[in-house]
DNA sequence: TGTGTCTGACATCGCTTAATGTCAGAATGA
DNA sequence: TCATTCTGACATTAAGCGATGTCAGACACA
C-alpha cells in the first residue's frame, strides 16, 4: 500500500500526498529529463519519418527504429499515434511559423517590405528541411479527423499572421466587395501551393525565382485592396 | 473444354475465337449494359459517400449499401478499392472541369470577362453538388500514392486550364522574373484554397461575394504580369 | 554485494477491413 | 417445366498494425 506496485505509470509518477523525490539518476539524468529527451527523440523521428515516408507508409515500429526507442517508451510520452502526428507537426510547423514572424518582425515597417521578408524567410524555412517541409505542407490533411483539425487551426493562424503582420497598415476596410479574410486566405493559398509544387519537385528552381513570383500575387492582391472603386 | 466452368469471369466474358454473343437479357437489359450501370452506381455512390463521410471512414461494405449492390459486384468493375476512389474522383473532376471550361469558351474574348466567368461557374459547379466538392478538394490528398497522383495531375491541368484559357491573350513573356506556370499554379492554389474554406464553412457566404474576392486576386496578378518592368 | 528500479527486446492480443469464396434462390429462355 | 445463368446475402480468409504485456538483464544506490 505504501507503495504502488503497478510498473506502468502512465507518465507522471503517483502523486502522492507531498511530493516525494524518488529521483533516481540514470546517465547522470534525472527521471522528467530523461522522459521529456525520450519524447523529444520522438518527435524528432516523427518529423524525419513522416516527412520522408509519408505517413500513411510510417509505423510505429519504424518509428521507433528510428528514434531508437521501443514502443513502451513511445506511451510513455503519447496517447496514441495520431497524438504524435499532430505534436510533431505542431512542432513542426511552430518552427516555421517562428522563424517567419521573426524576419517579418525585423523588416521595415512598409507593406511591401515585410511582404518580401516574410516570403523569403519562409521559403527558406521550408528548403532548410525537406522532410520537415513535406509533413507540413503535404502529410497532414486527410491522416486523421484530429490532424484535419490541427491542420486547418494552422492554417487559420497563418492567414491570420498574414493579414496582421505582413499587411498590417493596410487601410481596414478595402474596396468594395473585397474582405481581408478572404483575401488573406487567398493568398495564403497561393503561397502554400507554390511551396508544395515546390518541395514536390525537389527545390528545382531558386529560392528568389519562387518568391519573386508568389510576391507578385501578393503586391497585386493589395492593390487591388487598396483600389478606391470599381472601374 | 468446349465452356469455362468458371463461374466468375473477371469482367470480360471469355473471348474464344470469334465474339459468340450469349447476350441474356434481364429486365430486358444487355449483359454488357448491366454491368456499366452497376459501375455507374458504384461511382456515384463513391461520391457521395466519400465526400460525406470522407474517405477514412468509408468501407467497402458502406459503399455497397450506398450502390445497393454487393462486394461481388464491386470487383466485377474495380481491381480494389483505391482505383474506385481514383475513377469517382476523376469522374467528379471531369465534370466541374468542363462545367468550367464550357463556360469559359462562351465568354467574351478579354481576359477579365474570361476570369469572372472562369470563377463563377468553379464555385457554381461546386456548390452544386457539396459531396462531390469534398471528395475533390479535401479527400484525396494523401489517400494512397495512386490517388495523389491523380490527384496532382488534375492539379497540374487546372492551372493550365488558367494559363491557356483563362489567360490567354497575354503576353506569352510577363515583366521580370515572373514565370507564367508560378504564377497560374500560384492562383490556382488561392482558388483551391477559397473554395476549401468555403465548402467546410458549408458556402455561408454568397457565391458572388467568394467570386469577386478571388477574382480580385487573379487582376491583381494579372496586372503585375503585365507590368513592364519593376519599379 | 544486494536490492529495487529502469531499460530494451520481443511476444501477443485484438480489431479492422479489403478481398475472396460459397450457395441457395430468382429470373430468363427454350 | 426444365436447365442455365444471374443475383444477393453471407461466410471466410489473410494480413496489417496499433496497442499491451512479459521478462531477463543492466544500472544506480545503499
Amino acid at each position: 500500500m505504501s507503495k504502488t506496485p503497478k510498473p506502468l505509470a502512465p507518465g507522471k509518477q503517483v502523486s502522492k500526498s507531498v511530493e516525494q523525490k524518488p529521483e533516481r539518476l540514470y546517465r547522470g539524468i534525472g527521471n522528467a529529463e530523461r522522459i521529456a529527451e525520450r519524447r523529444q527523440r520522438f518527435v524528432n523521428a516523427a518529423i524525419q519519418r513522416f516527412g520522408s515516408d509519408g505517413f500513411h507508409a510510417t509505423t510505429l515500429k519504424s518509428l521507433c527504429a528510428e528514434a531508437g526507442l521501443t514502443e513502451r517508451y513511445f506511451y510513455e510520452s503519447f496517447a496514441s499515434f495520431d497524438e504524435l502526428l499532430c505534436v510533431s507537426y505542431q512542432h513542426a510547423a511552430d518552427t516555421i511559423f517562428s522563424l517567419t514572424t521573426v524576419a517579418v518582425g525585423g523588416a521595415e515597417p512598409s507593406a511591401g517590405a515585410r511582404m518580401q521578408v516574410a516570403l523569403d524567410a519562409y521559403f527558406k524555412a521550408i528548403a532548410a528541411d525537406p522532410a520537415r517541409a513535406r509533413l507540413v505542407l503535404l502529410e497532414m490533411e486527410g491522416a486523421s479527423p484530429r490532424a484535419d483539425q490541427v491542420y486547418r487551426a494552422q492554417l487559420r493562424l497563418s492567414a491570420d499572421m498574414i493579414r496582421y503582420q505582413v499587411c498590417a497598415g493596410l487601410p481596414d476596410k478595402p474596396a468594395t466587395g473585397l474582405s481581408p479574410e478572404l483575401l488573406t486566405t487567398a493568398i495564403m493559398g497561393a503561397t502554400y501551393q507554390v511551396a508544395k509544387i515546390w518541395v514536390l519537385s525537389n527545390f528545382k528552381q531558386p529560392r528568389a525565382h519562387v518568391v519573386r513570383n508568389v510576391l507578385a500575387v501578393f503586391q497585386g492582391t493589395i492593390a487591388e485592396w487598396q483600389k478606391p472603386a470599381p472601374v
